[in-house]
DNA sequence: GAAGCGTGGAC
DNA sequence: TGTCCAAGCTT
């Protein structure tokens, strides 16, 4: 599939690599200040930040952070507890299943890493909860190591700057994977710079809603600016539902369970939602994802 | 490949 | 006010 025009030299080659310089100069100078990038933070900390930042923003993430890592310093001290304090610990970033995933990936690097996030893009992606994203987000955040780190933000920079199109196809796709790994420095501690650079360029200025082109270092080489910012052109992006959906009964639930230790009764849960067939499937799906805990006489709690 | 999975802030 | 969006993964 390589077309002539993807290899090294190429026209969009040279695009992607005019980009480089003015991007890490912009990050220099205007990167925030978080803690999963201070020079304290090791492998496992940036582990625990990429999983928490799977769909949810920085700035709730930030306090379950703090409490989590001084909770839990190492891999081997998550491990050591029922998954259902990670799930608690969660508190209320979403998704709840990450808090299981991450759980069952720090035994995992118990079991087979010895304690130690392993530094292999393979081992990593071998391990719950990590997907292309976060095994190639930990291996250049964490170990400088060379990768194409493609989330949301990356995509729509790439989109914009090198495709001049003002939004990225709704779903990742391996078109986006090409890109970036066409985009992407050859030298290995460029290339970890570059990885997080573009993404804070997305984050920062790049960003969906209303860009701060009159912000961006690479405005004057940028083919969607070029091209005269054209909106989006592309089929509807479908929002999400959730008034009344079962994710909504799940998050009650789990909130009821989240705020206590104890075996909760039934009756309890109950309360929490009106119509009984949506409330009983809820509950019957959180247990099958192992983040509920049925017990003897119809009461409840989180899975130790 | 589409669907399912939480929660809250911004405009 | 409702819609969109946020460092995705799994089945």
């Amino acid at each position: 599939m390589g077309s002539v025009l993807d290899q090294s030299g190429s026209p969009l080659t040279a695009a992607a690599t005019a980009l480089h310089e003015p991007v890490l100069r912009w990050y220099d100078a205007n990167a925030r200040v978080l803690p999963w990038r201070q020079p304290d933070a090791g492998p496992w900390a940036v582990m625990v930040s990429e999983f928490m930042l799977q769909q949810t923003p920085v700035n709730r993430v930030l306090p379950a952070y703090h409490a989590w890592l001084e909770r839990w310093p190492k891999p081997v001290d998550l491990a050591a507890e029922p998954p259902g304090e990670a799930v608690r610990a969660w508190d209320r970033l979403g998704y709840p299943r990450r808090a299981l995933r991450l759980h069952a990936a720090a035994q995992a690097i118990v079991e087979r890493h010895g304690g130690e996030v392993p530094d292999d893009h393979d081992a990593l992606l071998a391990l719950p909860g990590v997907g292309t994203y976060t095994a190639a987000a930990i291996a250049s955040f964490a170990f400088g190591q060379r990768h194409a780190v493609v989330d949301t933000n990356v995509r729509r920079v790439l989109a914009r700057t090198l495709t001049g199109v003002a939004q990225p196809t709704i779903s990742p796709t391996a078109a986006d994977q090409r890109l970036a790994a066409t985009a992407l420095p050859a030298d290995e501690p460029t290339a970890a710079r570059w990885a997080v650079a573009s993404m804070e360029l997305g984050a920062l200025v790049c960003t969906a809603r209303t860009p701060k082109c009159g912000d961006c270092p690479i405005r004057d080489r940028c083919a969607w600016v070029l091209a005269g910012s054209p909106p989006y052109d592309g089929p509807p992006r479908r929002g999400q539902t959730y008034e009344g959906t079962d994710r909504q009964v799940r998050g009650r639930l789990l909130a009821v369970l989240r705020a206590t230790s104890d075996a909760v009764p039934k009756k309890a849960l109950d309360a929490c939602w009106h119509d009984e067939v949506q409330r009983e499937r809820a509950l019957d799906g959180l247990v099958a994802d192992g983040l509920v805990e049925p017990l003897p006489r119809a009461r409840y709690r989180l899975p130790n």
